[in-house]
DNA sequence: TTCCAATATATCACGCCGTGATATAAATTC
DNA sequence: GAATTTATATCACGGCGTGATATATTGGAA
């Protein structure tokens, strides 16, 4: 008789690692969802986010968005300029710097945002201590 | 002297489900690149993963895949479709009940998805317990 | 057997959005 | 004050998710 999991499982491997993705999977779509509900898009939301959260100043430059939503620069203009159209925030110059600009939320956008935030505070409340990881990456990852 | 944290807090609320959402978003960024180098997309890594570890039986249905995914019909059969093309996965008649179809790995996608899977365990390793939720998913959420 | 509803997969037009290449403008360095 | 760096913007292209719709297979009802 063989040891539980001999040298080379790769079945409960990828077992545990596609359950996580799963879970990934679940929670990203009740995000996706809530935001919609809210109406607006999944990725207005984590801009949205991303401007009032990711500095603690209460707004945020291009670039800092680029960092916070790892996507590169153009992404972010086109997804800002979309998010001012929708009326979710706004832009305004640097004075210091007239390089930089200033991502801020309007009133509208603070109002979908807090509740969405409501909403996600709630479901992540949800989770098991540890919740979102794989055994893996918990126990004898070795 | 008031407490800690008055009634409505917003900002620091903000600030967790921020850096909770940029923590989700850099090991999302990890994965794609992992996928990407190991010369596949992020998209076709995930569907290998969940033909060979969703079921626990090594391959699964488009029904399957689709609720493994969180994806729509349509968009898993285009991405299998893809992935076959690619060499990955290929498609198999069910011969109990021939509307449905199993993919699969083929050797090619086993080597990929177990060296992506390697990599994978590593990272998720070097998350701490619990890592990746915010504190209020954690604490008194209350 | 034949008809009908349910199930599983497939196809197509459309549009969002990420990407690479490239541009403009302001600040910094020499 | 010309060159370099930094911050943001524009555009063509392509991947891929979506809604509407189609096809095939199964199971059940008449």
């Amino acid at each position: 008789m063989p040891h539980t999991a001999p040298a080379g499982a790769p079945a409960s491997v990828l077992r545990d690692l596609a359950q996580f993705r799963y879970r990934l999977r679940l929670f990203l779509r009740f995000s996706e969802r809530a935001a919609r509900a809210a109406g607006v898009t999944p990725l207005q939301h984590q801009l949205m986010l991303g401007v009032a959260g990711f500095t603690g100043r209460g707004w945020a430059t291009i670039g800092e968005l680029t960092e916070c939503l790892q996507e590169r620069h153009n992404a972010v203009v086109a997804l800002v300029t979309r998010a001012v159209s929708a009326g979710l925030v706004r832009k305004r110059r640097d004075p210091a710097d007239r390089r930089v600009v200033r991502v801020e939320l309007t009133a509208r956008g603070r109002r979908v945002l807090l509740r969405l935030a409501h909403r996600h505070r709630e479901e992540l409340a949800r989770f098991p201590r540890g919740g979102l990881l794989p055994s893996a990456g918990r126990r004898g990852a070795r």
